[in-house]
This record gives C-alpha cells, structure tokens and sequence, in this order.
DNA sequence: AAGTGGTCTAGACCACATT
DNA sequence: ATGTGGTCTAGACCACTTC
C-alpha cells in the first residue's frame, strides 16, 4: 500500500477513534513528515484525501483541523465516500432478486446517448425486482453493452452484477453519474414494491464507467420512499 | 491563477468544445508539460482535478482519456461539481421567500448535535417559503448558531443567507454534507407547497461547514417532487 | 523493451494568519 | 517576524500495458 494511502487512514482512524478530536488541530504537516518519515508532498496527498472525504479542514496560516462534527456525522461522512452496487449496500442483509426480463435487444436512443454507442448494437436488458430479507425495495432496469460485458448469464443477473464484472470479467469498475429524482409510483411498480398507486418513490438514474473508460452500464432504479436515502460531500475547490 | 488550475480549465474547455472527443486519448503527461511548460507533478494535479469532476480516466501503462459519454452527460457532469445555495442554483430565475418564523432559539437536541455545540447556546430558527417566478418549491429550515453568523436580520432572510454570509460577513463557506431521503408531505407541507397531502417530497438535509472548519448551518429543505433532482459523482479512488 | 501514469523526494518560493 | 499550508520543480524509481 502506497505510503500517503496509509497516512490517510491512520490519520482517518485517529479521527474516528477520537484520538484527535472534533475541531481539533492535527498536528502540522512538517511534524507529520517527521512522525511517518516521508516528504511534505505525501503527508500533503494523504491530506488532501481526508480534507475531500470531508473529514478535515485546512487553513493556511494556521493550521489542519478536524472538521466540527458531531461523532454520528463523522461515521456517516466516512460511509457516504463508499460506492458499490446494490448488492453491497447492506452487507449480512441477504439481497434476492425476482427476474421481470432479461434480454438483448438494441439501445432505446436515450440509452445509446447514455452509452454513447451506435443504436444497430446490444445491449442486455435486465430487468429487476430486488429484495432485502424478503421485502422488494427497489425495481431496477440496467442496460449494458454486449460487446463490454460478455457471457452474462440469468444465473449472474440473480445475483450481483457488479461482483460478476469484477471478479469473473476482471474489469474494474472506477466510477458512476448518478441522478436523483422523485415521484409518484407507477401502477406496476406499487405493485411490485407493496406500495399504493401514486405513493412517492426515488429514482436513482445511473451511468456506470469502466476503468478502462468506457461506459459499460445504464441504470434506472425506483426507490421505495422509505428505503432509500443518498448521501453526499459537497466540496470547494 | 494557479497553473494546475489553468492546465485544468483549458483542458475542460477542450472536453467540452469537442476539441477533445469523447472517449479520445489526450496527450500524454509528458507531452503536457511541453505544451504548458510545467513539471510533471503540476499536469498529474491539474488531470487528477478533471478525474474528480468525472470528465477523464487514467489508465496506468496507456494514457489519459476522455470518459465516453454523449455531449449533455459531459454539460450535466461539469454542472454537477457546483455547490450554492438554493438561490444561486438558478441564475436568472427570480427567487423569493416568505418567511414563516425568524427566531431565536436554544437548538433542538438533533440540531445541537450535528452542529456539535452545546445545547444553552443559541440558534437562529429560520423557516421559509421559497419561490421560484412565484411558484413555491421549497419550505427550508434553517439552524445556525447566533455566534458564528451574527447581527442576522430579517431582511438578509428574505433573500439569500449564503450571500450574506460571504459578502456581508466575508465568511467562506467551504463543504457542505447533504442527505436526500424521500417521504409523503404532510398536510402543511402540501398547503405551502402547492400540492395533495402525501404527495411525494424530496427532503435535503444538510451541516454546511465554513472555511474555519465550523459547522455554521444545519438544514432541512422539503422539496416539491417535481422541482428536484441531484447529481452526484462517484469515483473509487 | 519501451513507454505510460503513479509515487515519492528534497528543496524552493509564495500567500496567508498569527504574533 | 515567524510559521502555517499552497504551489511548483527536476528528477528518481515503480507498476503496469503494449502506446
């Protein structure tokens, strides 16, 4: 592991663990070369993680300090950084899903613009009702390239996709644009959430990219209202 | 002006002028720091700003990209790396506010905690009504502590607190946490809002941070379903 | 093997806040 | 005046792809 990756968490942990406190100044970046023995650009680096990850403030001048934080807040900020898939949201909650479709068909054109690809190409066609401990909580629609994604069979679409593209395909997923919004339920998808007609759900509308660059998915998922919440660091640059 | 923020500029510029297309290669490091005439650790910032902001994609071993999406992703994902208040979101609408209640108060247990101060200081309890060309779309609740924001007055609430706040006060506001969850309005909410009693509502509830690492504002904003939409961008480090 | 981006260094100078 | 964090450099070496 990379020496400002180990920083960075040891300083994330002592923050956490309240070794250094809410509002709090660390110590300075120059004791801090001293402490880990590396140069002022790594410590600044590993800083610079944390301060993203909304953990700690900066000020030149003065000094680093831990931002003002209540402890819950400082817990749920370290969680909002992860990014998974649905799947991986709630670990030891056992995940099911019930297949509505799965198909190859070509791109709608909103989903070829998303996916920036020719509409004469493939893509699958999934299409989900997922379940947390028995109880549907969100109804997804993924799109993805075959040309990207290869070999996918019903049996990976039961399960998670993104553990099927990591770990079998190998392919690394680096990021994702997502999109917000909320409205009232469809007929069918109250019915399939156990919702009333007209009941609010979130939509969560997604463009997933591959390390490699390209876009290998376009999802649109539909939140029951009360399983669903998103959390977000907003920073200045 | 920084030159890893010009670098960055310029490039975005390119990316979103087609200059450099969609899922093209951009030149290599080296090859920047001839064109910009910087070192190497300046074009990895000033790329690695443009990673953050979900525009390009690295890969170890073959080169710099541009991530592969259609033209308004690009537009939606430069948009998306913004961060203002509820009146700077959109230029060149009129927003009012009717306020609803301007006081000041011990803060609530839930309050003192996020803005992690004690609970016999004081806050100022700011409700309104906001209007977007006369239309409401928002009822905010606002907490901020009197001794961080002091001298507020009922006329700097009509119009925008963050303004105030930077312009007035020349606080910097520097990170912002947010929740998004959803639910049904209440029958007031429905009555301010213009809408049917369990309609659906998008609720943000946000810390806001300055620049001094303070919390200085604790909110919850209801929003109309219809005028409501997050962007957010997700990137594994 | 050659060439990419990733990490790290030691040191210079700057902008800013505190003393 | 001192000391903080911010920027930038020139160069070394590493990890990864295949330029």
């Amino acid at each position: 592991m990379q020496k400002y990756r180990m920083i960075s968490n040891d300083i994330r942990n002592k923050i956490l663990d309240r070794t250094y406190q809410a509002n709090e100044q660390i110590p300075f970046e120059r004791e801090l070369c001293e402490i880990y023995d590396v140069s002022k650009m790594t410590v600044k680096k590993a800083l610079d993680l944390l301060v993203t990850e909304g953990l700690i403030i900066k000020r030149r001048g003065s000094g680093t300090f831990v931002k003002d934080m209540g402890p819950e807040e400082t817990k749920r900020v370290t969680m909002a950084n992860q990014f998974r898939g649905t799947t991986a949201i709630s670990p030891g909650e056992k995940i099911e899903s019930e297949i509505l479709d799965f198909s190859i068909v070509h791109p709608p054109e909103e989903v070829a613009e998303k996916l920036n690809m020719a509409l004469d190409y493939f893509v699958y066609d999934i299409y989900r009702v997922r379940l947390k401990e028995g109880n549907p909580f969100v109804i997804e629609k993924t799109y993805m390239p075959i040309d990207i994604i290869p070999y996918l069979k019903r049996e990976n679409v039961s399960g998670s996709i993104y553990e099927y593209i990591e770990e079998k395909l190998s392919l690394s997923i680096q990021s994702a644009h997502r999109e917000i919004t909320v409205r009232k339920a469809t007929d069918f998808e109250a019915e399939k959430l156990n919702l009333e007609y007209g009941d609010p759900v979130a939509v969560a509308e997604q463009v997933g990219f591959l390390s490699a660059g390209t876009a290998f998915e376009y999802s649109i998922s539909v939140h029951r209202y009360d399983m669903y919440a998103a959390q977000i660091v907003l920073t200045r640059n």
